[in-house]
RNA sequence: GCGGACGUGGCGAAAUGGCAGACGCAGCAGACUUAAAAUCUGCUCCUCGAAUGAGGGUGAGGGUUCGAGUCCCUCCGUCCGCACCA
């Protein structure tokens, strides 16, 4: 019995796709194009079958395509800046770029052995100055453009490592490597003017219609628009005021304070002469920004002593605090606070015994008994307790208040978005340089475009906390480009979203001594079925999506949306393992015993946990060269594929993969040793065929028709499965007619080329095998004969009062009289209806009869 | 709190409103073998029954329909995203 040698067959495939370039991509405006690409990978070491899971379906799509007559652009980069390396070097002392360049020889290794048609000469690193050289550039144009700005900010600061932190690395108010505590600092920071897309970027989000919906949902939130009102608050004997945002101006007659955010200008300036005011601010700093700090963080206020004049009663007064939960990132940094009507409010309200007015009756509630309890009444109503706007609705009301703001110039509509603009500057050395020039006679300076790229250094020390750029003899050292005093450089680096916001356009023309070619980005772009995880939903396809309008507005390019199709893929999760200590083990470290308990190495007892998200930290990670070295490339493959719906998540176990590979050495038997001889390759079938050969013939153009359905709706495991439904079938076939081996040929066929793009070594050697001289890379996708593939006899389920009863047998198409007649007619039924004439009968052709008795 | 997704055998899962459980994993029985592995064959939702078969079954309850896993309402549970957003 021979076994399947994918040792031999993958090297083989392989080097032959590399001699010939198969998978070389080439500008042809006259062809249909269509883009695959899978969210580039961070070259943090090796690869894990969770990568290897998400670029499966990639190659799947671009060879599905590519045998469907496209011209495929399928490329492969690294995203190559970031923290990991940077880290490797202070804890290994291995310089970042040597860690990443090593790195990545190791995963294009893995990528390479798992066959892959990826065009490699267009493989980027993002940490290349021939890469990084276009994005200083295009930051320039954004700075010309007024795209760009610098700005002082909010950050989360560790005080140890001397950085700026991402929210992500704060956990529960600590530094994620430190664990220091991390303190809000606010620093000189350079950002990129999305807030001018946000309508364009939420508009445009309807026409995404192949996103799915919950990523669309997500951005939807992240841009966060909110219509309401400015509103602006004289301060009683001053000359200043205060501008609020409110969505809900139709309360404003229920106000009973005003908060400020501990950040706001007046809070600041007051704080100067008031100590106890500065106290409550440094210590609103100190809270985290994190969600657990924020979620148990009580409301507290400081009372300033200023009153703020009620804009539409000159009469009323209302105390102004400083509040710790309002924020400054968001409206004008200022509120009006209206308890009846908001929780947050009601809550303040309640203990700083402000007074709580109700202003908004609920259906069916009667104005002199209505009164707030704990819950704050936050739906429709009519308004009352409020001059003008009594007897309004709430929508009615917010209008009436609006005009009437704007009549009296002491406020307008408006509409607040939560996106903010992005902060894209990073205390970090391994990342791109910021190309400005601080002089101090000039100020910033943008460094001119013949000195780019402004390089990284190389001789950097980590020895120290902070960024080594900083601290560097020379580099920074520079003279003004325009009056030549002595200046220094930026030492900040760019956020490493701003390399992937682009790196889809340099694939277009990767070569390029610019960006990217615009005829080339004009041909292959907007990327036709882009794939990855879920969890860039917001950031990342966000970014980009707000790059390629910068980049229109800059004259790059004439598009604004980058990814056509999305699709987003599940996780690949293993059972985690833990020894009574509570450490974690590696798969490979458990057996389990003859009673089903588990044990380590030792002998020790081992507790099976849940099924996580493979994580080196929990050690339930299978490694990929072990996975290959096994059972090869292929068989991870479809493993991949086939056991899960490929948004689901996928759980990795041995017994799954382990079946696989007997599934490919059954397809190796039936095509090297089929039971029937097999006519020469491009024999066709003729003659009449028995009913058993006829339905084999079927099922194999009916499974042409479903695959191909089932891949254009991404139903990959459903796709795996109908194919071994075929091949199931084949073996069945042991028929010693002269038709039989010809009808045996066209099934293996198709069963070949179907699994072409899902196994392509296999799949390359089966059609080999069958004596096909040319490469099945090249042969076209099979095209389903739906004649042969229609069924002449259909069997119809037969319902008394919705309860199945029969089936019965009947020619395709029969006329639905006789189809009701036969199923009348049928004992079984006739039995049930007891003589009596069915009341109604209900025939679905080719498929079910109704019967209500 | 807001928003979204999901709930089907021992497990992963199928099922344009039309025969629930395709395909696979695990398991059981058998064949081959001195034996094991590999391979092959058969069985495997539950209850009753020797069997043809009968009844029940898609988180719970209700509704629409000749017919509901699928559509609608209420509830329960799980997962994910966002969250002091005014």
């Amino acid at each position: 019995m021979s076994r399947y040698n994918f040792r031999e067959s993958e090297a083989k495939w392989q080097q032959r796709w590399r001699e010939r370039q198969s998978f070389a991509a080439r500008h042809d405006p006259a062809r249909p194009k269509y883009y695959v690409l899978e969210m580039f990978p961070y070259p943090s070491g090796k690869l894990h079958v969770g990568h290897v899971r998400n670029y499966t379906m990639g190659d799947l799509v671009a060879r599905y395509h590519r045998a469907r007559g496209y011209n495929v652009l399928h490329p492969m980069g690294w995203d190559a800046f970031g923290l990991p390396a940077e880290n490797a070097a202070i804890a290994g002392g291995i310089h970042p770029a040597i860690w990443t360049a090593e790195n990545i020889a190791t995963m294009r290794a893995q990528l390479e052995r798992m066959g892959f048609a990826y065009d490699w000469a267009r493989e980027i690193a993002t940490c290349h100055p021939e890469y990084y050289r276009h994005e200083q550039k295009m930051f320039l144009d954004f700075l010309a453009k007024g795209l760009a700005y610098r700005k002082e900010s909010w950050v989360n600061w560790d005080p140890v490592d001397h950085t700026v932190l991402a929210n992500e690395q704060v956990i529960e108010g600590r530094g994620w490597r430190t664990g220091a505590l991390v303190e809000k600092r606010l620093l000189a920071q350079w950002n990129l003017r999305i807030t001018k897309y946000s309508d364009e970027l939420l508009d445009a989000l309807k026409s995404l219609d192949r996103w799915p919906e919950r990523v669309r949902l997500m951005q939807e939130h992240w841009i966060g628009r909110s219509e309401g009102a400015r509103v602006t608050w004289a301060l009683d004997g001053r000359q200043d005021s205060i501008e609020v945002f409110t969505t809900r101006p139709d309360t404003l007659f229920g106000a009973s304070f005003l908060a400020l955010s501990p950040h706001h200008k007046l809070a600041e300036a007051l704080a100067k002469d008031d100590a106890a005011l500065a106290e409550f601010i440094a210590e609103c700093d100190r809270t985290g920004t994190s969600e657990e700090a924020i979620e148990t963080a009580e409301k507290r206020g400081y009372r300033t002593g200023i009153d703020a004049v009620h804009p539409l009663d000159q009469a009323r007064r209302v105390p102004v605090y400083v509040a710790n939960f309002v924020l400054m990132e968001y409206g004008t940094g200022a509120i009006f606070g209206c308890p009846a009507h908001d929780q947050r409010d009601l809550d303040f309200a309640r203990k700083y015994e402000l007074p709580i007015v109700p202003v908004v009756l609920p259906p069916k509630e009667n104005p002199q008994s209505f009164a707030v309890g704990d819950t704050a009444y936050v739906d429709d109503g009519t308004i009352f307790n409020s001059s003008f706007l009594d007897g309004l609705s709430v929508a009615d009301a917010k209008r009436a208040v609006g005009e009437r703001l704007e009549t009296l110039g002491v406020g307008e509509r408006t509409i607040a978005y939560r996106l903010r603009d992005w902060g894209v500057s990073r205390q970090r050395y391994w990342g791109c340089p910021i190309p400005v020039i601080h002089c101090p006679d000039c100020g910033i300076v943008p460094v001119p475009e013949d000195d780019l790229p402004v390089e990284l250094p190389m001789d950097v020390d980590f020895a120290m906390a902070g960024n080594p750029l900083d601290r560097h003899p020379t580099w920074k050292h520079v003279a003004c480009p325009y009056c030549n005093s002595p200046s220094t450089r930026e030492t900040d680096t760019f956020d490493t979203f701003f390399e992937s916001s682009w790196y889809f356009l340099r694939f277009c023309s990767a070569r390029a001594p610019i960006a990217f070619e615009r005829d080339a980005a004009q041909y292959w772009m907007p990327v036709d079925q882009y794939i990855g995880g879920v969890e860039h939903a917001v950031l990342h396809l966000l970014y980009s999506r707000f790059f390629m309008r910068a980049l229109k507005e800059c004259g790059y390019l004439d598009l604004d949306e980058p990814f056509g199709g999305l699709f987003t893929q599940g996780m690949v999760c293993h059972q985690t393992y833990q020894n009574e200590a509570g450490d974690w083990l590696f798969p490979e470290e458990v057996t389990s015993g003859a009673d089903g308990g588990l044990s380590d190495e030792t002998g020790h007892p081992v507790i099976a946990g849940r099924l996580e998200k493979m994580s080196k930290s929990k050690k339930n990670v299978v490694g990929l060269d072990t996975i290959v070295d096994t059972y090869g490339a292929d068989t991870a493959r479809l493993y991949l594929l086939s056991d899960s719906p490929p948004e689901r998540d996928l759980e990795w176990t041995d017994t799954g993969i382990e079946g696989i590979w007997r599934y490919v050495n059954r397809l190796w038997r039936l095509i090297s040793e089929p039971a029937v001889a097999l006519p020469p390759a491009g024999t066709a079938v003729s003659g009449s065929l028995s009913p058993a050969l006829a339905a084999i013939r079927r099922a194999t153009h009916k499974t042409i028709a479903a695959v191909t359905d089932d891949i254009d709706k991404f139903r990959f495991n459903r796709a795996v499965a109908r194919i071994r439904e075929l091949s199931n079938a084949l073996e069945g076939l042991t028929e010693d007619a002269t038709e039989a081996g010809a009808v045996l040929r066209e099934g293996l066929e198709t069963v070949t080329r179907l699994l072409g793009p899902m196994m392509p070594h296999l799949a390359e050697e089966m059609w080999q095998e069958l004596g096909h001289g040319e490469m099945l890379g090249d042969v076209p996708w099979p095209v389903a004969d739906a004649d042969l593939a229609r069924d002449e006899q259909v069997t119809i389920a037969v319902q008394v009062n919705g309860k199945l009863r029969a089936t019965l047998d009947l020619p395709r198409d029969a006329a639905a009289r006789e189809v009701e007649e036969a199923a009348l007619a049928l004992p079984q039924i006739t039995r049930l209806l007891d003589g009596k004439a069915p009341r109604k009968v209900v025939v679905v052709p080719n498929r079910i009869v109704s019967v209500v008795a």
